[in-house]
DNA sequence: CGGAGCCGATGACAGATGTCATGGGTTCGC
DNA sequence: GCGAACCCATGACATCTGTCATCGGCTCCG
C-alpha cells in the first residue's frame, strides 16, 4: 500500500531534495511535482494523489489558497510545509483544511513519518507553533488598519499608501498611528514587522 | 573513489532532504552535517572532507566567513548554496576562495554533477548571477555610508542609528541623504533595500 | 432607542526626517 | 604641494510622520 504524493515547492533544488528525501521510503511515491502554487492544483487535480506536500512561500501568491483548493475540490489532505512558522498563519491554515503544518526545523527523518499519520487521518501541527498559536494575543488591528499597515510594509511614504487603498492620507496617517499604538511600536515599518512576525498579513 | 561531504544548512528538514539526495549518489558520501557556521568549521576539521556544501544563510551570521574559514584553514573546496542569489555576495564568495555558487533555483539533478566538477578542480558559478555580477555598476557607497545603511536596515530611528555607528545624529542624517541619492531611493528603508537586493550589505 | 465599534475624513501641532550649504580634519595620488 | 575623496560635524530649512481632537455616517447588539 504506497501513498501517492505530489510535492510543490518553488525552488527546484529543495523540490527536488525532498522528492529525495521521501523516495528514499518504500511506501511513499512522487507523482507530481510542481513550482508554483497555480500549478501545484493543476498537477494535483491531474494526478489525484493520495496526499500533497506544499510549500507555503511560492510566490506570487502563497501556498495557503491552493492548499485550500486542493482540500476543497479533491478532498485530497495536505501537509504544508514552511520557513516561516508563524502562529496567526497556522491559524488561518487549519481554517483552510490544512492537515499538517511543518516548519523547516523539523528533523528530515520525521517527515515521512507526518505524512503517513496525516494519510491515516490524523493532523500534525508542531508544537511549538501550536503553543504559540493558544498563546497568543488575537490579532488587535481592525480589517482597514491590516489594509494599511500591509501597504506600509515596503517602506512606501504616506501619499503612495493613500493611493494604493484608495484613502486619504490624513486617514491613512489615523490608521498606522492606530496601528503602532497597538502595536507598541515606535514607527510603521516595526508595525509592519511585528504584524509579519505574528502572521497578522 | 567516493567523494566525501560535509553538508551544513540551519534548517534540518532542508539539510537533510540535500542529505538523501546525495545519498543517492554512488560516489559521493555525506560524513558529517552542519547546523549553524560555526558548527560547519568544526564538523569540517574533525572530518577533513573533499568538499563542503554551505547553505549561504546560517543565522547567526552568514556562511560566508565559515566557508573562508574552511577554505583557508584546511584547503576544502566550498560549495555554497543559496537562496537569494545577490551579485556582490557572489563578489566576496569568490573572493573567499569558494568554488562552487549554486542557487536553490538550480534543478536538483545538477548539484551532483555541480559537486564532481568542483571536486575536480573546476569552479561552478551559476550562469545568471554571474552575468548580474558583471554588469553590475560597482557599489557606490563609501565605507561609512555602507555602515549607516546597513543600521537603518531594521528601520530604527535616526538616533538609534547614531548610537549603534558612534556618529552624531546630524551625520547619520548627511550620510544616509548621501546614500539614498546615489542608490535613487526616495527613503532610507528603500535604499536599505536597494542596497540588500544587490548584495552591498 | 442608545451605546459601542468601525469607517473615512479634516485640521492642528510637535517631532522626525531629508536636503543643502558649509566647515575642518585626514589620507592618498599626481 | 595640491586637488580629490572621504570622514565628521553643525545649522537652517522644507517636508514627512506621528499624535490628538473632532466630525459624520454606518452597523450591530443589548
Amino acid at each position: 500500500m504506497t501513498i501517492r504524493l505530489v510535492l510543490a515547492d518553488d525552488e527546484d533544488l529543495i523540490r527536488g531534495a525532498l522528492a529525495a528525501l521521501l523516495g528514499l521510503e518504500d511506501d511513499l511515491v512522487v507523482v507530481g511535482e510542481a513550482a508554483s502554487a497555480a500549478e501545484a492544483v493543476a498537477v494535483a487535480c491531474a494526478e489525484r494523489p493520495d496526499l500533497a506536500v506544499l510549500d507555503l512561500e511560492m510566490p506570487p501568491g502563497d501556498g495557503l489558497g491552493a492548499a485550500a483548493e486542493i482540500h476543497a475540490r479533491l478532498g485530497v489532505p495536505v501537509v504544508l510545509v514552511t520557513r516561516h512558522a508563524r502562529p496567526g498563519v497556522l491559524r488561518r491554515a487549519l481554517a483552510a483544511g490544512v492537515r499538517g503544518f511543518v516548519p523547516k526545523t523539523t528533523p528530515a527523518a520525521r517527515l515521512a513519518a507526518i505524512i503517513r499519520e496525516v494519510h491515516g487521518g490524523r493532523r500534525y501541527v508542531d508544537p511549538d507553533i501550536a503553543a504559540a498559536a493558544l498563546t497568543e494575543r488575537p490579532c488587535p488591528l481592525t480589517p482597514r488598519e491590516l489594509d494599511v499597515v500591509r501597504a506600509a510594509a515596503r517602506g512606501a511614504p504616506v501619499a503612495e499608501i493613500a493611493a494604493a487603498v484608495h484613502l486619504a492620507p490624513g486617514t491613512v496617517r489615523n490608521y498606522l498611528s492606530a496601528a503602532m499604538a497597538k502595536l507598541g511600536a515606535p514607527n510603521r515599518q516595526a508595525a509592519a514587522r511585528t504584524a509579519w512576525e505574528q502572521g497578522w498579513i
